[in-house]
DNA sequence: AAAAATAAACTGGTCTGACCACTGTGAGCG
DNA sequence: CGCTCACAGTGGTCAGACCAGTTTATTTTT
């Protein structure tokens, strides 16, 4: 029947055909899924089952329900999810040390990628883009890693920026000319230079 | 009572409670959480509700659940999280491009933390064991990754290596003595011949 | 006929009670 | 002393009931 294995646990396999079918439907963001009563024959199984798996996914911030209405796909970037395991998992300092390590390594990662993939022609607008707009620093590097072309590191990224927002620290200014120099020695592609100036940026010298 | 106030689902009342009652009582990974009969009296709730607390949280690997024992704090310093979007991100089984590329820069990233942090006897150790012990390539850079000391790379790195594992690529022989080559390059703390040695390793020369 | 009020039919939110499968424990027996 | 076995406790699951909202259809009123 639906069940994969005997062993698992239900709501285990109520998500999974979640996911399944939503994928299959081609859902998107906004759309309504089946109501809770209505998964529960299709699937055969009772509702409370299909509860547990519909809850759990809606703390993750995947899917958000409205009493009377439904539930409904939701345009998650884990915010929900952030706060909650910010709040319950990254006491400990170490771990705050892991994000903060592995987001500038991520990031200096996709300049190397930019050297190596990116026109230059995308990179002079993006400068102009850089002089001229406005933005935050997250904007910029998603910009950076979006450049990138690397699917997993902008998604693994977009989680690690908004664990490190949720994390409150002190944020250092950092001026439009040093955005615009890096850009520069992404230009030049020159891979010392690039590390160096990103360090610079994000006040790692001594590090 | 104990809702903190009325227009919040009660399930998400109780992952606060939970929460509380395990900062106050210091719960630590392996220690048992109060039954859900036992959670659902002291709180005025439904069982049912406990429980789509505790199957959200489980989802998230925060909690481990046994049948006829218990529900027991989990060892999640390295966030279960990663684990569970990947099967959301890798979900759009895009580029097999990006599963490599993004593995190699990790695998770097990691030598980079290693002359970083690691301490000379440890990498000595290592060298030892690389050149008399069996293993795999993986097996070497488990132990490089573990050595990089970033739980958050660890775990990106271990999916990686699976999915990587799975796309069944022709794998190129790799001597002991490439192996230990790079062990040296990380003893003598020199960047760019890491690099090096890395990409010849990984026959990414001409890249 | 149009507008307003009402009723019905859904939706999620919650609780209760029941039963199953599994684990640990302790009483009782050999 | 060691074994067996029943029992209490725990999570796993289901069914049913009721509440509280929303939407849609129907009826009533204007």
């Amino acid at each position: 029947m639906n069940s994969p294995q005997n062993n698992t646990k239900v709501y285990i396999g109520i998500v999974k055909q979640l996911r399944s079918m939503i994928e299959h439907d081609g859902l998107k963001p906004g759309d309504r899924l089946p109501s809770e009563r209505e998964l529960s024959e299709r699937l055969g199984v009772g509702r409370s089952s299909v509860r547990e798996a519909l809850r759990a996914l809606e703390l993750l911030g995947l899917i958000e329900t409205r009493r009377g209405e439904g539930t409904f796909m939701r345009d998650f970037r884990g915010h929900q999810l952030v706060q909650l395991l910010s709040t319950f998992i990254l006491q400990d300092k170490k771990s705050i040390r892991d994000v903060k390590e592995t987001k500038f390594l991520i990031e200096l990662d996709c300049l190397w990628l930019i050297i190596q993939k990116a026109g230059e022609d995308r990179l002079l607008r993006f400068k102009k883009w850089t002089l001229e707009a406005d933005y935050t620093d997250d904007d910029f590097f998603l910009e950076i890693v979006t450049l990138a072309d690397n699917h997993l590191f902008l998604r693994i990224w977009i989680i690690l920026k908004d664990y490190y927002n949720s994390l409150d620290l002190e944020k250092m200014m950092i001026t439009k000319q040093q955005y615009a120099e890096l850009i520069d020695t992404l230009i030049s592609r020159k891979d010392s230079e690039v590390i160096r100036v990103y360090k610079e940026l994000r006040n790692l010298s001594k590090d």
